[in-house]
Order: C-alpha cells, then sequence, then structure tokens
DNA sequence: AACTGTGGCCGTGGTC
DNA sequence: GACCACGGCCACAGTT
C-alpha cells in the first residue's frame, strides 16, 4: 500500500454509514488543484453521561457498563473528568460505532438512577470529528492518506482513505482555484405563482466563473430539456461553488419537484445524488458548496430593505438598477406568452445570472472566513442564524477546555433593562464629535470576566479569588481563571486587532487585503453577536445575569462617561450605548478621551466629526453633515423601508438644503418651496408608480394577525390571485382612492393603474409628515407646506 | 440573538 | 353620530 501525503483544502463534509460503522467523507481540492475526497474511517461518535451528585463514581461506571450491554453497537465506556458550567463534573463517556443510534442510546442511558443527564448526543457526527481533529472548513490541511477505489465512483480526481491526521495548517489562508457556478431560473403559469407539479421552468441561465453563459429555454412549455441540460452542464463543469439567489427555499426544491414529475433524474452532486434538504431549512449537494445568496443578504446586509436579487446587485455595485427593467411577478407570463418580447425574457434571465456570480464573487471571502471562524461548513455558513455562528464559535472552544456543551432547553422569555440613550438636544448643531467606546459589551465581558462558568449565583459564598459586581443589578463574577465568553472573546478581538494593523500596510486592491478584510468582518460579527447570544432563549449557555450585567456595565460607564465631560467643560448633544456626541474641541476632546481612557481601561475612539448635524426631539433619529458632503442618515423616514420612495426622495432632499445651507433662513425657504414643487408634481401624477409603493414584511401568516393592517390586506388580495405569499416576504403596496379604513384601500401595486391610486394620502400622509419631521425643527408650520392646496387640488 | 425607542394605525370608550 | 384620547398591536431601525 502506497501512503503519501495529500495538502488539501476543504470544500464539503458528509458522512455515511455502512453496516454501522461511519466514514467521514472529506472534499477537498488539493495543492495541485485536483478534486479529491479523503474518507475517514478513524473517527468514533460519543456522548456523556453526567453523574448525579450522589453518586460513587466506580458503582457508577459498573452500573452504566453493565447497561450498555444491551447496546449493541457502545464499544468503550470510560469515567472522566470533564466541567459543566465551570465546575467540575464526574461524566461517563460512552464511545459508539454507529452516530445514528447516538441520540437513543444517551436516551435510554439518562433513565439509569446514576446518570443526571446526557450531553452532547446532539452534536452532529461530522462536525464532532472536524471540532475533535482540529479541522476547519475553507482551511488547508494535510493528511497521510492512501489510494482506494469507490463504488460507484464519486466525481473527483482521486480518492483516497486517511492513514494519518489530518491536520491543520493554520497559517495558509489563500483559495485555491474555486470553480464556480451562478444560475437563476424564470417558472410560468398562465396565473398566479407557479407550481412545480403543473408549470415549466421556461429559462433557466448559468455562468460559469469564466464567464460562460449557457442558457437553456422550453419549448412552448416543455422544459424537459431545460433541466436534462442543466444537470448536465453541472456534471461537466462540475462546480465546487454553485451560486444561487433564493435556491434554498425555492429554486432547489422546484427544480427537485419538476424532475420528479416528469420523470428525469437530477444527480449533481459529486456522489450522483440528488440535492437534499439538511440542517437549516439548507440544500446539500453533495461534494459541492450551494451558496444561496439571499440568506446573505438577509443577515448580513440590513442597508437592503426590500432584498430582491436585482436591489442586492444594485446595492453591491454589480448592476446598477437605474436603466434596468425590473420584471413584477405577473411580467413573467406577459413576456413569455408574447413571442415578440421572449427573448427580453431570457435576456433578463442571463442579466440575472451575471447578478448572482457578481454578488457571489464579493459575498465568497466574507462566508469563507466565516466558515473557517466558526466552523460552520460553508455551504451552510450564511444560513446559519447568528446564534449559531456564536454558538459553533464557543463549542469548539469548550471542548478544548474540557466543558461540557448544554442541552438546548426550554425557557420562559425574561426581558432585562438594555443600554441607555439620552433625549437630544433638538435643533442644528455645528462640529459635533462623536466618539464611540470600542466594541463596548466585548470589551467589558472581557474585563469583568462575565460568563455563563463565573457566575456566582446569589446563594453561594464568595470565591477567595474574589468577584466582579455588575452596577445596579449586583450579579457576581469571580475574578479567575477566565470563562469561556472571555477566552472567546478575547481570541477574537486580539485577531481582528492584528488584522487591523495589518491592512494599514496594505492597499484595497490588494487580494490579501481583501482576504483579511473579510476576515475581519467575520471576526466582528461573531465578537458583536456574543452579548445577544447569552440573552437568547435558544441559546445552550444561555444565561441572563450574563446579558444582563454586560447592559448594566455599558449603562454604568456611558453615564459616568457623560458625568466627566461634564466635568471637563464638554457640551453634550446626545448619546446611545456606547457612544457620545459632543461639542468638538480639539484640545478638549483630547484631553477626556485621555481621562475616560484612563478611568474604565476601554479604548473610547474619536468616529467622526459632523460639520453639522439635526436632532428632532427623538431619540435615534438624527442627520449629520460629513465633512465630505455626504449625509449620514439615522434613523429618520428617508432610511426606513416602510415609507415610500417619494416621502423618502423629499426628506432627504430637505435635509440635504438645511444642512448644506449658509444660512438657516435661506435654508426655510428654499426647503419649503422643494416641498411644495414636489407635492405639485405628486398631484400632477408626475410620480412614477414605484416611487409609491410602500413595503412591510409579512412577519406571520394574514390569519394570525390580531388587528388589520394594510399590507396584510394586499397579502390576502395576492393570495386570492393565485400568489404564493410567505412569512418573510416584503408585501409591496399602494393605497388607492375610496372609502373606508386605510387597510380596505391598500392594493398590491402591480395591480392597479396609476388613476387609482388616492395622491391625497401620498401628500398628506406620506410627503407632508416625512418633510415636517425635519422642517418643524425650523419652525415651518405644516399649512406653509400645503398653502394654495386646495386650488391644485381642485384645477391640478 | 437581546433591548430601546419611534410612530402609524386600529379599536374602544368617553364626551359633546 | 362625530370626534378625540388612549392603549395595544405592529413594524421598523439602531445599538450591542
Amino acid at each position: 500500500m502506497s501512503v503519501s501525503e495529500c495538502k488539501f483544502w476543504l470544500l464539503d463534509i458528509n458522512y455515511e454509514v455502512v453496516e454501522h460503522e461511519p466514514e467521514v467523507w472529506l472534499w477537498g481540492i488539493d495543492g495541485a488543484g485536483r478534486r479529491v475526497l479523503l474518507v475517514d474511517r478513524g473517527y468514533r461518535p460519543y456522548f456523556y453521561a453526567v453523574l448525579e451528585e450522589g453518586a460513587g463514581p466506580e458503582e457508577a461506571l459498573r452500573a452504566v457498563r453493565d447497561f450498555c450491554k444491551s447496546l449493541p453497537h457502545v464499544i468503550d465506556v470510560e469515567l472522566v473528568e470533564r466541567k459543566l458550567f465551570g465546575r467540575p463534573v464526574k461524566a461517563i463517556k460512552i464511545t459508539c460505532r454507529d452516530p445514528e443510534e447516538l441520540e437513543k442510546y444517551a436516551k435510554k442511558v439518562a433513565k439509569l438512577p446514576v446518570v443526571k443527564e446526557c450531553l452532547e448526543d446532539d452534536i452532529r457526527y461530522s462536525m464532532s470529528y472536524m471540532i475533535d481533529k482540529g479541522l476547519r472548513p475553507c482551511g488547508w490541511h494535510v493528511a497521510k492518506v492512501r489510494p482506494i477505489e469507490l463504488e460507484p465512483r464519486p466525481q473527483v480526481d482521486a480518492v483516497f482513505e486517511v492513514v494519518e491526521g489530518p491536520e491543520l495548517l493554520p497559517e495558509e489562508h489563500e483559495l485555491p482555484d474555486l470553480r464556480m457556478m451562478a444560475f437563476y431560473m424564470v417558472a410560468y403559469s398562465p396565473r398566479g405563482s407557479p407550481r412545480p407539479r403543473e408549470h415549466p421552468v421556461v429559462v433557466l441561465a448559468a455562468i460559469t466563473g469564466e464567464g460562460d453563459m449557457h442558457v437553456f429555454v422550453a419549448e412552448d412549455e416543455d422544459d424537459r430539456h431545460v433541466i436534462e441540460g442543466f444537470c448536465s452542464l453541472i456534471r461537466s463543469y462540475d462546480p465546487d461553488i454553485i451560486f444561487g439567489f433564493r435556491s434554498n427555499d425555492r429554486l432547489w426544491p422546484y427544480l427537485v419537484e419538476r424532475a420528479k414529475v416528469l420523470g428525469l433524474e437530477l444527480p449533481v452532486g459529486r456522489t450522483g445524488v440528488e440535492p437534499h434538504t439538511s440542517v437549516y431549512g439548507h440544500v446539500s449537494i453533495t461534494g459541492r458548496a450551494n451558496v444561496d445568496l439571499y440568506d446573505f443578504a438577509e443577515k448580513d446586509l440590513p442597508a437592503v430593505k426590500v432584498k430582491t436579487l436585482e436591489n442586492v446587485a444594485d446595492y453591491l455595485g454589480v448592476m446598477p438598477l437605474e436603466g434596468r427593467e425590473v420584471l413584477d411577478p405577473p411580467d413573467v407570463k406577459l413576456y413569455w406568452e408574447d413571442e415578440g418580447r421572449r427573448e427580453k425574457l431570457i435576456e433578463y434571465a442571463r442579466d440575472n445570472a451575471r447578478c448572482v456570480m457578481g454578488i457571489g464573487c464579493s459575498t465568497l471571502g466574507f462566508a469563507v472566513q466565516l466558515a473557517n471562524l466558526t466552523g460552520i461548513p460553508l455551504d451552510h455558513v450564511l444560513t446559519a442564524a447568528v446564534g449559531f455562528r456564536v454558538e459553533w464559535t464557543l463549542i469548539r472552544a469548550a471542548r478544548k477546555r474540557g466543558e461540557l456543551v448544554p442541552k438546548r432547553a426550554e425557557r420562559k422569555r425574561m426581558p432585562y433593562v438594555g443600554g441607555m440613550v439620552l433625549k437630544p438636544r433638538p435643533g442644528i448643531h455645528e462640529q459635533i464629535a462623536v466618539l464611540d467606546y470600542k466594541s463596548l459589551y466585548p470589551s467589558i465581558m472581557i474585563q469583568k470576566n462575565v460568563s455563563p462558568d463565573t457566575y456566582v449565583p446569589p446563594d453561594e459564598p464568595e470565591p477567595p479569588e474574589g468577584v466582579n459586581v455588575a452596577p445596579d443589578v449586583g450579579h457576581r463574577f469571580r475574578k479567575e481563571p477566565p470563562g469561556l465568553y472571555k477566552e472567546v472573546l478575547s481570541v477574537l478581538v486580539s485577531a481582528r486587532d492584528e488584522i487591523k494593523e495589518r491592512l494599514k500596510a496594505l492597499k484595497p486592491d490588494d487580494p490579501l487585503y481583501r482576504l483579511l478584510d473579510a476576515r475581519q468582518k467575520a471576526l466582528k460579527v461573531v465578537a458583536n453577536a456574543t452579548y445577544g447570544y447569552a440573552g437568547w432563549l435558544g441559546a445552550r449557555w444561555y444565561l441572563k445575569p450574563v446579558a444582563e450585567s454586560a447592559a448594566a456595565w455599558g449603562r454604568y460607564t456611558i453615564r459616568r462617561t457623560i458625568e466627566m465631560a461634564k466635568e471637563m467643560g464638554i457640551e453634550l448633544i446626545y448619546g446611545d450605548t456606547d457612544s457620545v456626541f459632543v461639542k468638538y474641541e480639539p484640545e478638549k476632546v483630547e484631553r477626556f478621551l485621555k481621562a475616560v481612557e484612563e478611568e474604565f481601561g476601554l479604548k473610547i475612539k474619536p468616529d467622526e466629526v459632523f460639520v453639522r448635524v439635526l436632532f428632532t426631539e427623538a431619540k435615534k433619529r438624527y442627520c449629520g453633515l460629513l465633512p465630505d458632503g455626504r449625509l449620514e442618515i439615522v434613523g429618520l423616514e428617508a432610511v426606513r423601508g416602510d415609507w415610500s420612495g417619494i416621502a423618502k426622495k423629499v426628506q432627504k432632499g430637505v435635509l440635504e438644503i438645511i444642512l448644506k445651507a449658509k444660512s438657516p433662513r435661506e435654508a426655510r425657504s428654499k426647503a419649503v418651496r422643494f416641498v411644495r414643487d414636489w407635492i405639485a408634481k405628486l398631484r400632477a401624477g408626475k410620480v412614477p408608480l414605484k416611487d409609491l409603493v410602500i413595503w412591510e414584511e409579512l412577519t406571520r401568516r394574514p390569519e394570525e394577525y390580531k388587528v388589520r393592517s394594510a399590507h396584510v390586506k394586499a397579502a390576502e388580495i395576492m393570495m386570492e390571485e393565485g400568489w404564493d405569499v410567505s412569512v418573510g416576504d416584503k408585501i409591496g403596496y399602494v393605497i388607492v382612492k375610496g372609502s373606508g379604513k386605510l387597510y380596505e384601500r391598500a392594493m398590491p401595486y402591480f395591480m392597479v393603474d396609476y388613476d387609482q391610486i388616492d395622491l391625497d394620502y401620498y401628500v398628506k400622509k406620506q410627503v407632508v409628515p416625512a418633510a415636517m419631521r425635519v422642517l418643524k425643527v425650523l419652525g415651518v408650520k405644516e399649512a406653509e407646506l400645503l398653502a394654495g392646496e386646495g386650488l391644485m387640488a381642485f384645477f391640478g
């Protein structure tokens, strides 16, 4: 047997169980760019039985051993020392052959009188494997291997069995040459949403990383060769990564179902299997990474309010919306049925496939780094909720320090007090510096050792090493040893600092810069979510006092910061959680920053200096003018998704006029004129329908709402017309003329003619309120905006 | 993932 | 019966 060394980049992982014997399949790309499959048959799953307090360990071990004789796949039972929430516990580690039996066995063992509970039977086998062996998705590894044959032969250049290792090569970060593919598809239905049982996939466009476009078009309604063609393209091009947009919840399920209806196979995986649903509602394609970019948009692009492919592409600079024709749901039918317009539909699909590839390319770096950091495989990592990204990072650290992984539990919601927000001083202020504490909550959790395993409950005596006591709430955390959260957060924070240092020496167009910047962002995302994780009911390491104390220390810090500013004669305008807005007097502020850092041992940095900033009486809403002329709009209607485009546009214009004007007097009349002009245009029907659409999310099924509202009504109308509407969708509606409640006049925007629209609503309930929010600060009265309106309404 | 905060609209109950 | 005040529902944004 020839044993050789294989260096590979880990793309995907799955496992197979053959006659109760598990094997891990590692799909990778080796140093020479060959696709390889490594089969590891040497790892066995296990779980722990934690002993009851009173139980004698040896006697418990005997009892468990005896019992395990009735479980055919148990291969080892041993007594071990572990920790649970920081306390030493005796546990019995039970190693099995078949990972599929693990949970069943654990349930039985948990019933023994000497056993308190069983843990870690709920950690997926392949995850457990990677963690124990120190492997990381999207990382380079090396293993001693020997070639083997598998039947049927998977679609790779070589198959090996692992003899020794694999071992992570932690310093290697560059990506291998990945083969990428992106696709977009259009299904046709004569009425409403297409259903795979009845309606064909009429256009499917797929593009490769090299830019080769392949388009499959149905012949009339026969889409067999569309699906066959796409499938054989995947098999011949053999992509490592397949990008899609809504591919997890829509495209793949549609294709799978459609193939079934047509009696076709869909062997797109590298083992020739069909796509199959996996954890987190994700679709797995064995041996490849199926990446749904909608998941990325949903979680990591809050700035995009309505997350359509076109909007995301526009936001990321992949393809500007301006000049593009974007199809509304009913347009597919119109375009497909009209021979003259079919070509346009095909072109649209091509453009959208390009969009998907473009978004994929700009996202991949981040996804790769996030996968590598959290240990969640590339095809899952964007799908996994923020809480799970944190949790897998914690699980890795926990296993290393012998800390058992707690089970998820049913818990009752217990709200607690969060950050402190100051009342702003309304008006326009000049030269305002924003001072921000650098990752305040993570820093506090590190500094005070706030962690579920360092918490000292009220009924326990103070430990000899001493405790940190949280202000307001009085929770205590032992000073030593470092808790799980502290350990993880310290690594994340210092890794990020280090990267930021390295970034300074690089140019933004350097590939290394982009790689490190992506990693830096991934580190930030996970570190910042750790506080929220601690207060999440679904967290394995949930502990309300942890979240509550971090928030309490945060409030204390900002409170003291404000006092110090006052003492130093610094004018304070506003503050929120970890930031203060102060009058910018360079020397004073400089001294202040030093004093604050010294006082708390926390870093505070001047974020930006606004030339001018406008506050209303409302908290969390303001607009600042930056030295380079850009506006930073926070919280106001102009940056909200649930206001019409016209209201947002007018408010933005007003802000621009007011903040950039030389004198407020000049600004006032100019802004009023600006608003009145737009109202006139609106009345005259010169504002396009797209700018009148209001988007709101359907957060539950329509019948579950306690009160009627416009977007729910619009959603119901869509459903009556045969359109699929699901929870989480953004519903775009407009208000039409008529009588009755507002919600009774809401219609899906693509089902109305322009002359049905109630323009008066848009003037009085959209444009005027949005403009007034800002203009009120200058003393403008509503009547000034509507003066002459009565006449306009009659004769306009 | 948590909490803080704004603001629109609905629906109820009181007053004129 | 019209109007208004107010509490509750709901969505969203912003901070971590």
